[in-house]
DNA sequence: TCGATTGCTGAGATCGGTTGCAATAACAGT
DNA sequence: ACTGTTATTGCAACCGATCTCAGCAATCGA
């Protein structure tokens, strides 16, 4: 295959380079009889631009890096699926950066995206999110950033309410009849991770019931500490919330080898609304993240702050998806 | 922050641009002094080499871009992690590729591979890799698939031995008095799917029992399904081998709502050893594939394909992994 | 001491596009 | 027919590197 270049086209067209260029990218500037000629003569030759020329003259690219702590988390799987639909629907190319929580990983990925003239970047955050970190890289003003950001207005933000989710979840149960619940935290230390646990803690101190944290750890095993906790409780809860489905998972199997059975003898339900929950055992009732929405959302808060500069903070509406994993109290 | 190009650095260090460019690529072609005194100022303005310049100017990138149907399914997430990890060992980027299955896409990737100069790309297939396609990219020589292709020895390949998997598990659960083994297929056409369910089959009859496929469909819902019909059994088997480890917890979760235990009233054994079955209720038994292995092998593989053109079929070994979901048959 | 190597650096073309500017063509108005 | 737009297209510089060729100095063998 003889290397594919613009000017092979133009050659074959009977025109200057320039001109086949416009016509890919700015149409309307090109009489339309040529450049129906050289779409035909390009698309005879099977020509397609390459996107890193383009980027580097016009110094702004098509790619658009996500950045993630653990691909393997679910949660991250599911936004990074839909932010791949949402990119390429725009005509971006996402590129996955995934840094095991390591911020110097994050600092790489920044001075790359830079380099790479990625007109934005998505960070889903796993440790607090340093707006120095930000603003060190000139690039506050080009990230969007999927958890709240303390203290920073100047980064759109796109998260989910936290406080309505947990009181979705504590209505669901009261409603069920429980009067005790328990909670266990869950991985990272995000604003989010933090904002559920305070609102747990606030609203259930405001119905008058005492609040009981089973484990705060923000490891993968604070779900297997908590069930311990549990285990060994002389007047256990009758009902847990835990911080986000995968801990849930972890909460309901560790319970399981401890005899517990989840819904027949405390209920539980997670936060996520992750789509395995619907295969786990028992199926996870859980606070349902509009994750699609967070992020098709995303990619257009960066592509309106890019136009207008506006930074917004959208904050979207959990949902309450009750399935198999929390039933009345036993007697 | 003024545009730091390779130009800007070459003056500030009094050398010419291509001396800079040797400082950074080719170390020995340039006086220790002249380096070292390049090096430093150009970390003093804090200064990188642009991938795009380079890959334009190089006709090769770093880019490598793994193509999966889909990044949900926890199978795909680790060999993700793993790729993007062993990837940026070596200074590569991986660019994560979602298909969703649809072929169409999957040809768009290679054509923007191509563009972009990456040295080759990693496939791990949906439906059965269509060597014609590879073919037709002129790409056949620049990729890794991570499963079996058929009748076409030209694109390197990695896998696990499927048949010594079942083996495996038929053992285990033979080991454990279960004499009765139902089989759940699992989801899409790939060869290695296809290998399982063949090996099951053959190593079944071989042992003189009769094969039982609870249901061979190739979706997501399969083990529902398989779950269903072992329900409405008459006598059914005591073990069943999933697979992979989804359909295994979508078996187990379905066999929970029919009110049959996992364990007690029945084993169920996986295929995939995905770090998540531990977090399953219960612990998830199954067949490990080494996935960190495939990912480092993969690029290996493409790298000496690289090299010296050779074209290797590597085949790795399971292992058995023995966690909650079997023990011996009710009595 | 002199031509031949060898080591290091500078020049300048090139990769594949984009874009401001100039040139030409086409079209209006009077 | 003549001049003032306006629509199209060509020209050439430029984006940020790489790389071949040359030039020049230092080193080597005889």
């Amino acid at each position: 295959m003889p290397d594919l270049s613009i000017d092979v086209v133009a050659k074959a067209a009977g025109v200057h380079r320039s001109t086949v260029s416009r016509a890919f990218s700015r149409p309307e500037a090109v009489k339309s009889e040529t450049r129906e000629h050289i779409l035909r003569v390009a698309e005879g030759l099977g020509y397609t631009m390459s996107p890193l020329a383009q980027a580097l003259r016009r110094k702004t690219s098509t790619f658009i890096p996500l950045i993630v702590p653990d691909i393997t988390n679910p949660f991250f799987a599911e936004l990074a699926k839909t932010m791949t639909q949402a990119a390429d629907e725009r005509g971006y190319q996402l590129l996955l950066c995934v840094t095991n929580g390591d911020p110097a990983k994050t600092d790489g990925y920044f001075t790359a995206m830079q380099a790479m003239y990625a007109p934005f970047g998505i960070v889903a955050p796993s440790t607090k999110v340093d707006s120095e970190a930000l603003k060190r890289f000139d690039f506050g003003h080009k990230v969007v950033v999927i958890d709240r950001v303390e203290g920073d207005d100047s980064v759109p933000t796109v998260t989910v309410d936290s406080r309505r989710g947990i009181m979705l979840a504590l209505d669901h149960l009261h409603a069920l009849g429980h009067t005790s619940i328990g909670y266990v935290s869950g991985i990272a230390g995000t604003h989010t991770a933090q904002d559920r646990m305070d609102a747990y803690l606030e609203l259930t101190a405001q119905s008058g019931s005492t609040p009981l944290v089973l484990d705060s750890g923000s490891d993968l095993d604070a779900g297997t500490r908590g069930a311990e906790h549990f285990l060994q409780m002389d007047n256990p809860p009758t009902a847990i919330i835990a911080a986000n489905d995968m801990v849930a998972f972890a909460v309901i199997s560790a319970l399981g080898r401890g005899g517990v059975r989840v819904p027949e003898d405390v209920s539980v339900i997670g936060f996520d609304g992750l789509a395995l929950g619907a295969r786990f055992n028992p199926a996870l009732t859980t606070i349902q993240q509009p994750i699609a929405d967070m992020g098709h959302i995303a990619i257009e808060l960066a592509e309106k702050q890019n136009a207008d500069g506006s930074v917004d903070h959208i904050v979207l509406e959990p949902q309450l998806l009750v399935r198999g994993s929390t039933s009345g109290p036993r007697k």
